[in-house]
DNA sequence: GCCAACGTTGGC
DNA sequence: GCCAACGTTGGC
């Protein structure tokens, strides 16, 4: 089993959002490197951190679980979705999305700059310098540490 | 709202 | 295939 980032700017759709309704598609991905992770190695089962960018303050807000992986994303075959891709066909899909149930929410959002304060976190991808992607790979150190912090035992 | 950093696009 | 221009991301 493998542990991810998912990032997602809380104004769109938070962690709040995400225990409302259980479950959501994780659609609109339109990075080849985030495709590939979902399509290439996201498993059913795998645990990710729901992370909101752009938020108040950004950081791990809670965990969420994959429950389904690697299905064509829908909206690249709409028309009317800024979505769309015309290079795109039902044949030979470009985009992929997963789905995702809520798991549980942080007490509070671990704040990014903790996550800096971890010297064991340095080396993590979502805190390298200039990081933009919205999926990102996390090791099983890095994941105990985290969630640590978001339960607050750490 | 600013701006650095990055991915993508498109002209050549 | 290079690279400048552009658009987007995301921390602050």
């Amino acid at each position: 089993m493998k542990y991810w980032i998912m990032k997602c700017e809380p104004e769109v759709y938070s962690i709040k959002d995400l225990a409302r309704d259980k479950k959501t598609g994780w659609e609109g991905v339109r990075n080849y490197q985030a495709r590939n992770f979902m399509r290439d190695d996201m498993k059913v089962g795998d645990l990710a951190f729901y992370y909101h960018s752009n938020g108040e303050p950004s950081g791990a807000a809670g965990v969420a679980r994959i429950t389904k992986a690697g299905t064509p994303d829908p909206h690249q075959f709409d028309k009317k979705s800024k979505y769309y891709d015309e290079k795109a066909t039902k044949e030979k899909p470009i985009w992929i999305t997963v789905e995702i149930e809520f798991v549980e929410e942080f007490p509070e959002i671990v704040p990014i700059e903790r996550l800096r304060q971890e010297k064991s976190l340095a080396k993590m991808q979502l805190l390298a310098r200039g990081n933009r992607l919205s999926i990102l790979p996390v090791t099983a150190a890095e994941w105990e540490t985290i969630l640590a912090l978001g339960r607050g035992k750490a």
